[in-house]
DNA sequence: CTAAAAGTGGACTAATCAGTCCAGTCATAG
DNA sequence: CTATGACTGGACTGATTAGTCCACTTTTAG
């Protein structure tokens, strides 16, 4: 009831401490949970106070939903960002590389921000539905660099393109789960390396 | 302090409200995650008392620890029933329409328990262990299941079983967190897929 | 300028939580 | 039988939590 509907007016201010907000949040989150995420450890991060969250927010589901969109759109952005480029297995490759460096960056800590949401938050009907959408959002970058690759070596053979994606998303979702509970990349190299195997089995 | 070490006697009314206690956490856990578990709520279920509990476990963490064992022997003993009488390539196929149809009864729902305990006690080094232990384990079977058709088979080809076991265990983690978010078994269909026609190529 | 609305600070409440404590019951070894 | 220790029931505490409330300041529209 007092929170922010669709279409309430919203300054530059009010805009500006929210973000903070949904930043703090988003931050704590992946870092502990959304379990383990008081909204009184969202204020201090944020420098707000009870009334400003609850001037936005609804209550602490409805900033749940808020932290996952800005964490699909922080997700997406750096997928996207290497994805778009793909015009080869090669770059399908670098892909791979990357995302194994960026989990050894953190020495493999906190697994794929997603993927944590969604074992949290998968029974609840409003936070699942926002994650599949996240996940079919993600499948379409590699439906969509698949395609690149495909129109660049000519070879247009007919395969489906999302089976492809559904099965590099969840060989990269698998690893990373794998390499959390190990603290070691070799399970998501060796989980990414047969997916893409498999692309290049069936675009070639 | 107050909790039970190893070698600490045991009686056999002891043992039965020890195994209730474990019982019921690793049902409530299983269902809501730790975080969401209360102890109290542990003590309604499984009809014991605060001194109880606090008797035969040192604090909430080391509960935990208890449900981790048990969730993992819960698991794997699934797993073994169908990986122990494995001798050929249409058997694995059969243990994957299995594992498929497991998850199709609850709808896919919960996923893998010991899959959705990592992202929430990954961060703390003694259940990681445990669940890292857990996962070799089930690897472990796997890799018998492997060398059974290899045996079988006859042609003993010279390639790394271990390998092959980690990315069958990524597939089928990546495809049920796929198939919880989605609500449909088709990601953990096609991972599995995947998976087995990678163990085919490699043995055969 | 001024009034209405947006935005803010923080005290407060009620519920829930993990963990403590002690008085007691039960089983069994000697 | 009896004493020791395993086992049990449940009241209690202190900390933390989500959420409420109201007085107050700042911004904006006319």
């Amino acid at each position: 009831m007092a929170s922010i509907e669709i279409g309430q007016p919203l300054t530059a201010r009010g805009k500006a401490t929210r973000a903070r907000i949904v930043e703090a949040a988003t931050e704590l989150v992946r870092a502990h949970g959304v379990a383990n995420t008081s909204l009184d450890a969202v204020l201090a991060a944020s420098d707000t106070s009870k009334s400003q969250l609850y001037h936005y927010f609804a209550d602490k589901d409805d900033l749940v939903l808020a932290v996952i969109q800005r964490q699909t759109e922080c997700v997406l952005a750096t997928h996207e960002s290497h994805l778009r480029k793909l015009h080869s297995l090669a770059g399908l490759r670098r892909w791979r590389d990357a995302v194994v460096e960026l989990s050894r960056q953190t020495d493999c800590a906190g697994g794929c921000p997603l993927g944590s949401l969604v074992s949290e938050l998968a029974e609840s009907p409003r936070p699942r539905e926002l994650l599949a959408e996240s996940f079919a959002r993600w499948e379409a970058l590699l439906v969509a660099g698949f395609r690149a690759i495909q129109v660049r070596s000519g070879t247009s053979r007919d395969c489906d393109l999302t089976e492809l994606a559904t099965v590099v998303l969840a060989a990269l979702q698998g690893g990373l789960l794998l390499a959390q509970t190990t603290r070691s990349t070799r399970a998501l190299e060796l989980a990414l390396d047969m997916a893409i195997d498999r692309v290049e089995a069936q675009l070639a």
